[in-house]
Parts: structure tokens; C-alpha cells; sequence
DNA sequence: GAAAAATTTTAGGCAAATCTAAAAATGTTT
DNA sequence: AAACATTTTTAGATTTGCCTAAAATTTTTC
């Protein structure tokens, strides 16, 4: 069955919005996603009924099917196969991948997808520390553990961003931060919450709300 | 001016069977290059026109303008930039590279692709040895001289191949022939043409079909 | 140079993906 | 539970890219 770069945008979305669990998505989170009109999302969610790869109910809500699922893991495993590609390789920014792997996550190879994976070295997680699925559809586990959660005097790892916008993603560049770079929590200010941290060598302060969408581990 | 993965194809076709020359190009001509119908083109051509792309006369033919030209010539070069990182990065064979080059040509980054052919060292000429223009669009000379034009005792170099469908590229793959590999002429058949070469030790015998498909220079 | 053949364009239609505006269903509030 | 608000679907259009069949134009043949 041929499936459209449109449609496989619209299983994507779906599957972020619906989350490992499948719950059931609302219409307008789809056309918010995709920056289209809901009108637009109920077309396509007949479509995509039709061709078995979503449950659909008219003012109920749509999830995916088994096979929807199968399809919207393999394009997010190609999105993130070609992302840690332009960072790894090709020396691009965390910030500027996203838009070009939006892109390359179209390509149609399944023998390009796994060739890539084992030049990049099978890499479990992408430049922003998201998981990548392996060839079998299956995530790499990852902690949701967030640097806001961390307490003062703790050792961490940095382990990925959640929030993967330009703006997060070029602050915390310039603050020289890396995957995989250790930081020390050094003290939490009770006024705003917000953290001091040690970072090579460097001291500085990140608000609560950067750090909330800072992944760690516990050293 | 938006221009749409449809169009792109058009102008690349249109690209090739005008030449470098930019000559008039029959309606048909691209019909069968691009699989599609003669009513087809004729649309796509007064559109291509309507954006100042080419030249066109209905019943008379069309040409790329100078910025038609400008933009395939960009085509073609990402698609052979791809094509060479397939083979030299993932190790693909020549004869699997083209469909897959065909997508990631459209793929829209000039940071991309100037990325991409700084990692593969600048290459003048894509696994086919066909030429890889530069950013300016410039293309590396090539000698235009095939093995049926060798004489017998002639030492040459193997520079690429003019047929590059899967069926030839295989065939010559199988020989173990490879670009930049010397070879011998020994001998050229008065009956058939078909002509005798050494190379790496081995020596066997090539159709004059075959040899009018192989680019070389003398040595 | 007229007739026949080939090429190209026009006419009319279809499918995919999108939109706006209106109608229908569902949810929330009093 | 009726009124109001929100969400979702339906109705009706548009654009792009493609098709077949018919008409127009150009080229070739006799
Ligand atoms: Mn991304
Ligand atoms: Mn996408
Ligand atoms: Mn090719
Ligand atoms: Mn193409």
C-alpha cells in the first residue's frame, strides 16, 4: 500500500501526541501539530481510517493501529538517524538538524535506513538525547528524570533536552553544555527556584525553567 | 518563488535531453524521459514558463532559461554528491545508488549540501564518473573518449560509464572493472569489434556495445 | 502541394491536499 | 434541562499534477 509524505506527517503527529500508551488524539491537537485546519485533520483521518492505519470515531478521537504504529516508530527512526548524521558527521548545530531531518525522514530505503544506523554505530539516543527506535520498533530505555528534580550537592549527567526548540537548544549551546557533560547542582535559590550549577570549571545559574527541560541521571 | 519536487524533475529532465548547448527540447522528448504523458508536459510546460523558468513556444519546443538552468544544475549536483556518499560513506554498490539519489536531490539545505560535499572531499565525479558541478555550477572537464575508440596494444584508464542503468553497471561491477582501474587492449576482433583487455592479470573479452559504454583515457 | 502521419495542444475530468463557512455534535454553565 | 461555548464534521472551492480523447498544428510522403 503507497503511503504519501502527507500521510506519514499525520502518523507521526498522531504518535506524539498519543504517546507509547495510544491514547485517544483530539482533531485539533492534530491541526495545531501540523499547522493546518481541522477541517483539513477530518479528511485525512478518513483517509488514513480507510487505509487501516488509524481507530477513528467521528467526535471521538483517533488513534493508531498496530500497523500505523509500526510505520510512525520507522519515519521517527529515520528523523532521528539522519539528525545525529548532521551533527555527528556533517558538524551541524543541535539546533538546525531538526527542519533538514524533517526532509530526510521521507526517504524511502529501508536498506539506506540501516546502512545509516551502522555508519552512525547503532547510536541509541539522537543529538538531543531522544531515543532512537531499533530495527525491530523498540526504544532504548531513557530516565525522565529532569535537573529541576536534582537536589543541592548532587552530581549529574546530562543526558538530552526536552524541549527541542532553536531558542532552548542554542542557549544551552552557549552555555557549553553537551550530552554527557557532568554538572554539580551547588545550591537551589527557594525565591525562584532556580539552580546553581557547576559546569567544567564554570559556575552558573540556570532558572527552573530551563531546568525542567534538562534530562539528567544520578552520578 | 516556491518551486515543487515535480517541477524539479521537469527541469532536470529538460536539463539533460537540452545539453549544455540549451537546445530546443520536443515535448515529447520529456514526456518519455519522465514516464508521463505528452498533455502532461504541455501543463507543466506553460507553468515552468508562467515562473520564467524556461523559454517555450507552444509546437515549438522549449529551454531552460538561466535561472531554469541555474537551479537544475543544483539538482544534479546534490543528487551526484548523494549518490557518492552512498557508495564511498555506506558502501552501496553503483547500480543501487541512483533511485535513492533520486529522492535525496530534493531535499532543500544549501548548508546541507555544501556540508556534504566538503565531507566527501570536494569529489569532481560522482561513482559513475559522470562530473559533479561545483557550487558555482561549474563542471569538471571529462575527455569524452569511450573503449571502442582504443586501439589495440593502447593502455587506458577507466574514467566512468555513459550507460548507468542497473543492468550495465552490474554487469561491469561483476568484471571486477572499477573507475580509475588500468587496462590493456590486446587485441580488437575485425568481425564483431568486440575487443580483448587485460586487467589486474585477467584477461576477457568485451562486446562493442559494451566498450562504447566505457569512458576512459589514454594512458 | 495535397494527403497522410506525427506531434503537440486543448478540453474535460479525476484524485490528493488544502481552505473557509456553515452545520452538527458534544461539553459546560447556570 | 436549556442556553451557551467548544469541538468536530460537512459542504463547497481551489490548486497541483495527472489522465484520455479530440482538435490543431507541423512534418513527411506521395
Ligand atoms: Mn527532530
Ligand atoms: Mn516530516
Ligand atoms: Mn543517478
Ligand atoms: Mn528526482
Amino acid at each position: 500500500m503507497e503511503i504519501s509524505l502527507t500521510e506519514e506527517n499525520y502518523l507521526k503527529a498522531i504518535f506524539f501526541i498519543s504517546g507509547m500508551e495510544g491514547n485517544l488524539v483530539n482533531t485539533n491537537a492534530i491541526a495545531e501539530r501540523l499547522d493546518t485546519k481541522a477541517a483539513t485533520v477530518t479528511d485525512m483521518l478518513r483517509k488514513l481510517k480507510q487505509k487501516e492505519l488509524i481507530h477513528y470515531q467521528p467526535y471521538k478521537g483517533s488513534r493508531l493501529s498496530e500497523e500505523g504504529q509500526v510505520l510512525a516508530i520507522r519515519i521517527l527512526r529515520k528523523h532521528r538517524l539522519w539528525e545525529t548524521f548532521l551533527v555527528d558527521k556533517l558538524g551541524f548545530g543541535w539546533e538546525e538538524v531538526h527542519e533538514i531531518a524533517e526532509q530526510l525522514e521521507h526517504v524511502r530505503s529501508q536498506k539506506l535506513t540501516e546502512r545509516l544506523s551502522q555508519y552512525l554505530g547503532n547510536p541509541q539516543f539522537d543529538p538531543h538525547g531522544d531515543p532512537i527506535p531499533d530495527e525491530r520498533g523498540i526504544f532504548p530505555m531513557r530516565e525522565n528524570l529532569t535537573l529541576d528534580k536534582a537536589s543541592a550537592g548532587e552530581q549529574v549527567l546530562v543526558k538530552g533536552v526536552k524541549d527541542s526548540s532553536p531558542d532552548f537548544l542554542s542557549y544551552v549551546a552557549k552555555l557549553g553544555i553537551r550530552l554527557g557533560d557532568e554538572m554539580k547542582v551547588i545550591h537551589i535559590e527557594p525565591f525562584d527556584s532556580s539552580v546553581l550549577v557547576s559546569h567544567q570549571g564554570e559556575e552558573f545559574r540556570l532558572s527552573a525553567m530551563a531546568c525542567s527541560n534538562i534530562y539528567i541521571s544520578r552520578l
